[in-house]
DNA sequence: TTAAAAGTGAGCAATATTGAACAGTTTGGC
DNA sequence: GCCAAACTGTTCAATATTGCTCACTTTTAA
């Protein structure tokens, strides 16, 4: 469409040569035609399982929750997102999607909304985010997969030990202690696949072994991979 | 790059105009510069998992099967992949990347094996093609998350029958039965993640209950839904 | 500040799952 | 056609996991 265009009135490349180079971040970064700044309150919904899906986010600030309601009422969190991540992106490339799961704020923060039809001209027109967005694409496909692979090999206890190790990179220093999130074990169970009562033990069990600490919140410290990586 | 060559030399744009409209099926069938077809045999191995990652494949013909060995030495099948898919596309937008997993012919076969800097300009330069690939990378993260959820909501009974489902829509008819591909209750086991002991109860009783029979191949019946619908 | 809601620790019986064995059956290659 | 290798059906004891319950503690919102 807009290719052709350019090849209608070629004359219009001259003046595109005055704007200035695509950078990704900044059209990330500010609202604009088909693109609007939302401001989450903690807990609030950015979309619910099901509904249309016409917008892409992107994620400025704060920290969203991914969850999926099963038929029978249960609720599985399949992701934790954060500043840089784009959100709802099943919809580019295909009107009337669904959204395939619930995505909730839970810090306070900031989603770059975009408009489906906008981002697909963005990606049409701006090599440099379409690159971005292959490559992330590709780095979620991956996270996603090693979920699964983890899932596939896993017991209960070594998945609850990733996901704490996972957790505790989420701020990452090179220490080898770290503080996770605030988090419930009831989260942690969605999270890992499980149900609470598990976690709480293999938690109370990882206490007694010295891999995590209580102190108001939870220190997770480097040796816990030894549960993960012994037979 | 190119752009840029296009803003020095706009007569070129001209020439360019004579090449004949993009189609990515075109640009998928056939070898060229950076581009081979390979031919398949079956339970050959096209990557292992730990490689260096420098081509993405595309297949036109015959199935393939995706597997990742976990350090401890047991194997799963995260996806079966056949005709018009990707394969090994973690590459793409990542130079050093290393295959995540194994992917093995399960059938005859031809494969269009695309070099990586290749891959990468034609996403750059043709619009159709790089449409195409965040599609696809869109559609297979939704089937990824699905078996995911999927893994962490039920119980390895309903895992199966969902499997044994999925593949009867491989050959898809849309009649109440389906005759499932050739499959081992060793590698149903490994995408299901269970224990082939496991799968062979469920299967003898799937089949007690009617919703799979046995005549030379494995028949699936559509009233195996129950099964995941039930409560 | 206080009552309600959410989260935690612990224990336990009922189930589900694993992992291993072994005999019988099919398949593929020579 | 025949052997070896792969696959299937079946069993079973040892474990792992679930789905509760109940008594506390912490957080949240009015």
């Amino acid at each position: 469409m807009t290719q052709a265009r350019h090849l209608a009135f070629p004359a219009k490349r001259i003046s595109a040569k005055k704007i200035p180079p695509f950078d990704p971040n900044e059209f990330l970064a500010h609202a604009g035609v088909g693109r609007t700044i939302v401001v989450l309150k903690k807990k609030q919904i950015i979309f619910s399982q099901g509904d249309a899906a016409e917008e892409v986010f992107y994620i400025q600030l704060g920290r969203v929750r991914l969850t999926v309601l099963s038929s029978s009422g249960k609720e599985a969190t399949i992701a934790l997102l954060g500043a840089g991540d784009f959100l709802g992106e099943e919809c580019v490339a295909n009107s009337y999607a669904l959204r395939m799961s619930t995505a909730t704020a839970i810090t306070e923060g900031t989603v770059l909304k975009i408009d489906r039809k906008e981002m697909m001209r963005a990606l049409r027109e701006q090599h440099a985010l379409s690159h971005l967005f292959v490559s992330y694409l590709l780095a979620r496909n991956a996270r996603i997969q090693e979920d699964l692979v983890d899932q596939l090999f896993n017991s209960g206890e070594k998945r609850l030990a990733r996901a704490l190790l996972l957790l505790a990179q989420f701020g990452k220093d090179n220490t080898s202690e770290a503080v996770i999130p605030k988090i419930s074990q009831e989260t942690l169970a969605e999270m890992v696949g499980t149900t609470r009562s598990r976690v709480n033990f293999f938690m109370n069990r990882f206490r007694k072994l010295g891999f995590i600490r209580y102190n108001g919140g939870v220190t997770v410290h480097s040796s816990l991979l030894n549960i993960i990586l012994h037979e």
